[in-house]
DNA sequence: GTTAAATCTGACACTGTGTCAGTTTTTGTA
DNA sequence: TACAAAAACTGACACAGTGTCAGATTTAAC
């Protein structure tokens, strides 16, 4: 079991339901699992088919009965850390509230999330730069924040609360903001650490949004690894 | 020539010195156009050495004279386009004058380049995330703006124009919104409308740094292609 | 015009991909 | 438990692209 040392594990995932589980979600699982325990130490560029197998014990060839390349399989685990980020997200996308609060406990989740799941993440944004299917399938994760964001921020600016410009645009900028600085930061190892970056953003998202006497008004809830 | 019609040229590379160009040196230029060329259509995953080669008219070893695989071409390119960027954002960095206008200029121009050579932007980035050296070259490259720009913010910070925060992470931060949001807006076709994203940008680091009551000061100076 | 150096090339060994016919294992049913 | 149909797995193959090298060709200096 290659899970390295000083590095917290990359968690794995385990079957939906623990009894009766077919050998072929078996040995699902275990691939994908692979992928989790190889991205977290390699570079996903240093990924092929043999090296993902080897370390499960069945042949490279049943690889393509689960996924038709490597970049199926990395779609996959999008799927799975996507599920994570909307939720971290949920509070300022859908809450109701003080639309301040919500947005620093959004970047908050979002910070921890991506800390936790970082050389996870900078793998899949990598893969997606080598495949035309992937690539669209992350640029409409990003683009389903964007659209969400931007929804917000009409709202608020009705409310009076924002400042009446263009909110596309802003809201573009700021998701890519937070998309490649937490990428960068949490990409590699060792990680950056967590709470400057989340200040940094926080700072951004309130000046930008809400204006600048509204910085440092969130709670820091993010103390640990 | 495989240069498309409805998008503008890429801009070729030409030899320093008019007269007496070697052959070497001229095989040299033929390559490095042919990958210009290649990425202003194409999506960096799909270039070939052959691919490039059979575009110059010379044998595909022969490349391997030149550089020593795709990436070190890629470094090429980017430190041609880096000495662009650089004096795009010099204003800021180490201009003298009222630092909320020289900070307008400065995105300014950074969009303006960015948008000349989206694609070749792209194509730089992506090719980053494949080979270990160039993600290093890369990462140093966004590292000189970090570096640059937090000691302009120190310095602003000691003029009370700026308020006192970490001026590194800030600084981080801001970087990878300009470098990931220009490379999504301007990487592909058909590529972004500049004005609105130089407008997003120019808000967020207007009320980031310098507070609310500085946004729009600046003058578009961005009028064409 | 000669010739040494510079430049170029075809052919080769290698790594990784995706497929397929055939074998082995699992699983539901008697 | 036995057994057959289905499901899962495998070795071997054809193919793409890489990087190298000995030898052929071209350049350019004299």
């Amino acid at each position: 079991m290659p899970v390295s040392k000083q590095l917290s594990s990359p968690l794995h995932l385990s079957p939906k339901s623990s009894l009766k589980v077919s050998k072929s979600e078996r040995t699902r699982i275990a691939i994908l699992n692979a992928a989790l325990d190889f991205v977290w130490v390699h570079p996903f560029h240093e990924m092929t088919v043999s090296s993902l197998m080897d370390s499960t014990g069945v042949s490279r060839a049943t690889f393509y009965q689960y996924f038709s390349d490597l970049h199926e399989l990395m779609e996959t685990l999008l799927d799975f850390l996507q599920e994570e980020i909307f939720v971290a997200a949920a509070p300022w996308i859908s809450g109701t509230g003080d639309p301040v609060s919500l947005m620093y406990e959004a970047l908050d989740g979002l910070v921890r999330v991506c800390y936790e799941r970082g050389p996870l993440l900078k793998a899949i944004f990598d893969s997606a730069t080598a495949d035309k299917r992937f690539e669209n399938a992350w640029e409409k994760f990003l683009g389903g924040f964007d659209d969400a964001g931007c929804a917000r921020i009409k709202a608020d600016q009705e409310q009076g609360l924002i400042p009446d410009f263009d909110p596309y645009s802003v809201m573009f900028a700021l998701n890519r903001l937070d998309a490649y600085t937490l990428i960068s930061a949490f990409g590699q190892h060792p990680r950056k650490e967590p709470e400057p970056i989340r200040e940094a953003l926080a700072r951004i998202w309130a000046s930008s949004l809400y204006g600048a006497e509204y910085i440092g008004t969130g709670a820091s809830t993010l103390n640990r690894t």
